[in-house]
DNA sequence: TTAGTATTCAAACAATCGTTTGAGTCGCAT
DNA sequence: ATGCGACTCAAACGATTGTTTGAATACTAA
């Protein structure tokens, strides 16, 4: 097991994150997906075990560093003096869309996120919930500082529609064309766009 | 050809919304639909002659309906003596919503909306665009109008943030719990959030 | 009643699905 | 060089996919 930038592992991940977005997980299939990483059919079972695992690992490859920039960002945020909930969702949102400048796949991914949105599976929310739901639980608890006239059940319900939005708003930010911008500029943008928009909808009176 | 409330082809599009709903268009399959209809299995393409007009019928049903309703709510929100951007969100949102109590189905659709939301699909946008853009635009130029301050580009971004918000919210708004409030209460404090929210992210200051 | 159309039905179609198999190939340590 | 584990490969597995067929049934109009 040596570690290669583009081994048959990596090709897989990366044509399936690719496909998945694209199609969906149940609309992709693996012979879709070994034909784009030009790799062989059983190379999944082989070193993934099924098509489910398959869609876990692609999600836990991204996940793992998007959650420790995103608790990175907020550590870094709450230093800050004069630490506001814009800082808050600027730590949430700025290391999303950071993943769709990255390299090709980032902005795939982040579909694939609304995608798992979208879905209620539940062997895939169990997932993100077993691995993630610590990154989520340190979020709220800035949040609930900083909007303390919300009870808590109003609160949940403004997250939900803030997460929903912004998982949405990202997935279009790859597709959404840009005129006269570098990628950066345009993500500098979009991220101030989305942080005062949801801000203006947590802060509105209750 | 008879009008019965319950015939072959209706008790499809409600088996097919249902699964839709909660499998995807995709993965659930003709089998599983006429399963649950209680039909025979080339009664789908006997009645709509294959899946992709299914899912594009499923979505006929309601949007003729549901747009139809919206545009008569709009043409009384802008009857209203002092008429205001959360008008304008009411007459979107309320339909919607009012959908998602009228009948078992209806709760189910809006969840389909949220899938077709986050695929991508040629075809289906391409039906969607064709039939149903003339509602968009009218809206639009409502928002436009209570919005002067916002540039074409950017009054674009943020309906599309909106309408990616609201359209999330509500499909999740029949699986969130409401604790001793009847549907109608639940229906009205939903809307009343939204709206609230999508307001207070389209009027930020850009 | 009868002719004709509309609908339903069980069965089968070819195609594709995820997965498994067993032989084959590669690289590396002994 | 030899042996061993890691990996790749073509081929096939049974199951399931959307769709089609032709006969059987239900319904409607004459």
């Amino acid at each position: 097991m040596t570690i290669e930038l583009f081994s048959t592992k990596q090709r897989i991940l990366g044509a399936a994150e690719v496909l998945f977005a694209k199609h969906g997980f149940a609309g992709a299939s693996l012979r879709q997906v070994t034909s784009a990483a030009q790799v062989n059919l059983a190379a999944v079972n082989y070193h993934f075990g099924s098509k489910e695992n398959l869609i876990n690992e692609v999600f836990r490859r991204r996940l793992d560093g998007l959650n420790t920039d995103r608790l990175a960002a907020l550590a870094q945020a709450r230093a800050k003096q004069g630490y506001v909930l814009e800082d808050t969702l600027d730590a949430f949102v700025r290391p999303a869309l950071a993943l769709t400048g990255s390299d090709h796949g980032g902005a795939s991914f982040v579909r694939v996120l609304a995608r798992a949105y979208a879905e209620h599976n539940e062997r895939l929310r169990k997932f993100l919930h077993d691995n993630y739901s610590h990154v989520l639980k340190e979020f709220v608890a800035d949040f609930a500082h900083f909007l303390p006239h919300l009870d808590k059940q109003e609160l949940y319900w403004r997250l939900d529609i803030v997460s929903g939005a912004l998982t949405y708003a990202m997935a279009d930010f790859g597709v959404i064309k840009r005129r006269g911008l570098t990628e950066q500029q345009h993500r500098d943008l979009t991220a101030r766009h989305l942080i005062r928009f949801a801000a203006a909808g947590l802060r509105a009176e209750g």
